[in-house]
DNA sequence: GCTATAATTGCGACCAGTTGCAGTAACGGG
DNA sequence: CCCGTTACTGCAACTGGTCGCAATTATAGC
């Protein structure tokens, strides 16, 4: 099932409907490498058709996180990057604050936490993409700290 | 050692001054219970003396999270809710996102983590707090999913 | 104490992101 | 194929938070 149709699909199932501006943002998250800020999206939105709305573009990529199907990081720069989960599906996010280098951790690293909390708080954590901010090995040697 | 010399020391140590702007945003946070909003700090700081400008208080703020002294949690109603960490000193917090709770969470229950990502991706997580967000035993039995 | 220096403050402009609302349009049912 | 319902969009106003800058003030050296 292409990207697409599986965002139909899910629409469909909570009574949402596909629009015109919500394939675009889909279509251009394709386009993009790795990340990209609303922003941007926005713009290449602009460029293949007429303008939508930048509030429309933040609506369209919450509903895509909230399909699981895009999850975001919180830049340094204090805005938010946006990247397609794709095939992969959902994983979570090692960020340098130095270098800003962005490593993709597998969801099941984090299993043994969750299932910590579970067993001992009786807390269920959401299936959300999480992100650690910290120093990469190469960042964390040339400090020699 | 109180927590004003606290801050004091850890402000000469950087060569930073201490002020009486500062002084009253640290004793505004001994004196709300839990967690409080950057709004609500600056009108209680506002009650006891003349007006403290809120970019003081969010700068003031970042400078005590910079320290370890203060950790802050983003509500679901889009705001920071910060809590002083006093003598617990670095934890982190369960958050559920149905009644809003929040339950402590000692750092020593993220070492396995830590210590996993440390050696099999060379990454180093910063010691800042973090939030995971997700339903609470009662919330989540309530909705018997 | 007084002075020089550099950190800090208050202010206003600004930023990314959100929200309320009135008009528009997707889509299910006839 | 058309109509009615209701989700969706664009707009403009707004929000929490940040930043640049000129004026102020804490501190170290004399």
């Amino acid at each position: 099932m292409s990207c697409e149709e599986t965002f139909i699909k899910k629409l469909r199932e909570r009574g949402f409907r596909m629009t015109p501006q919500r394939e675009m943002v889909l279509a251009v998250l394709h386009e993009v490498e790795d990340f990209a800020t609303a922003e941007a999206i926005h713009s290449r939105v602009g460029e293949r058709s007429s303008v939508v709305d930048i509030s429309t573009v933040y609506r369209t990529l919450e509903l895509l996180e909230d399909f699981q199907m895009v999850a975001h990081i919180d830049g340094p720069d204090g805005q938010r990057h946006y990247e397609l989960l794709g095939i992969h599906g959902l994983h979570h996010h090692l960020h340098c604050r130095i270098c800003g280098k962005v490593i993709p951790l597998a969801h099941e690293e984090i299993q043994p936490l969750m299932k910590r909390l579970e067993e001992a708080y009786g807390f269920t954590v959401e299936p959300e993409s999480w992100t650690f901010s910290g120093l990469c090995a190469a960042c964390r040697s040339s400090r020699q700290s």
